[in-house]
DNA sequence: AGTTTCATTTTGACAACTCAAAATATAGAA
DNA sequence: TTCTATATTTTGAGTTGTCAAAATGAAACT
């Protein structure tokens, strides 16, 4: 029996959950519900049904965690989804801030045979072009913790790694900014009473960002 | 309200049904409910609700046809298809034989700004990997009638221009013996006795073929 | 015309997914 | 501890797409 995009779409949202929450959280319904666009009630439903086929761990009132078999499943589509997204932009030369939502449908009728030929196209990359880690065929992945340009040392030069949104018009703005993976970055100054983060990016430009959207651009000391 | 997949595979085949059927000929419900893969009763119930959202005209007992908004739907689905085929032969290089399932899904996920890109990469071909032509974005075909290797001349050279099935196992056997489309041939002897053709192929191949698969190999005389 | 045959339609039911709104549980404040 | 605000679950109902099997229509053969 496998999965309907509908289960995939419920799969996935809890991975990401458990990925920003912690591993060994309880990603509770609402949270859920809210990351699959569904009326709270309908992701009760859902979930008592996955946890019914041993995809997921429900503790009622409290919340789910994914199971073994459904981590895994999770990491599959995951890998499907960025694996994607990598190919749309190499291949099919699209920018990265409209990938997302073509991905979000390919993600689920994409055969094995099709998805192992992209990999192998791009030459197995290890993320997507958002630096998102791609998991492996067997659902593994590389999992690291970085810092952010929130929480980054000052006046140190850091490599950009990853974007933790996929916003569209967020992406446009880091595009226009070139602010991309593995672009060098270094954090200038950091206004809490303003809410903002200055940077000075490789390519001499000042660019001054929100909190929050700093706190997205996950960054490795040089 | 654009329509669910379910929807697009019916107004496929019924686009595919006209086609060998003749223009004005109503599809019997029977035909189409084989084709979609449904039980009988299923195909009459969905034809009266697009009968009711104006894609189709349905005579009671008699069958169905396409409307105009209904006939341009079920093109745009083929173009899509098409060009899948198309790509996944000519970019990701799968097999000729291999493509329909993928297409089967993709055509109905695949964006529109993804489905010209395609489009323009492949050098907007008019054929798929089959020979069969690909809709317009308007949604109009290019449509001759071809003899095929059942019903030409004996002994005159042809070109093969399309292969009228999509069968895995068929579509490997031709692949095998270089029968595509491009390729030159001549037929040498019919045997309606032991329902048989007898081909040679441009690259000096002789073959034995059944009436029924010679009826699906499409040509043009040189 | 009468009867058998075959295709088509109707009926009743079910599975997957969803919602709105009522009922209930939990947690935090008084 | 009691009340209240908030999150969660339950309930009843709707949509889409499906099937099996009964009923009906059309056609074909005595």
């Amino acid at each position: 029996m496998l999965p309907s995009s509908t289960v995939e779409n419920y799969l996935k949202a809890l991975y990401q959950a458990e990925a920003t929450l912690g591993e060994k959280a309880l990603v509770p319904m609402g949270q859920l519900a809210t990351a699959v666009r569904v009326a709270p009630g309908t992701a009760t439903t859902m979930i008592k049904a996955l946890a019914e086929s041993g995809l997921v761990k429900y503790e009622p009132y409290l919340g789910v965690r994914l199971s073994p078999a459904g981590t895994k499943l999770a990491a599959l589509v995951l890998r499907r989804h960025r694996l994607v997204e990598q190919f749309l932009v190499e291949v099919m030369g699209m920018s990265w801030a409209e990938v997302h939502e073509d991905a979000e449908q390919l993600e689920h009728v994409v055969s094995d045979r099709l998805i192992e030929r992209m990999d192998a196209m791009l030459g197995h990359p290890s993320v997507d072009p958002h630096g998102d880690p791609i998991p492996t065929a067997d659902g593994d992945v590389e999992s690291h913790q970085y810092d952010s340009l929130l929480t980054c040392q000052l006046g140190t030069p850091v490599k950009m790694i990853r974007v933790a949104d996929q916003d569209a018009s967020f992406l446009r703005f880091l595009e226009e900014h070139n602010l991309k993976p593995g672009q060098s970055i270094e954090v200038e100054l950091r206004d809490p009473a303003a809410d903002s983060v200055q940077l000075r990016t490789g390519d001499d430009h000042r660019i001054t960002i929100g909190t929050k959207a700093a706190s997205k651009l996950l960054i490795e000391v040089v």
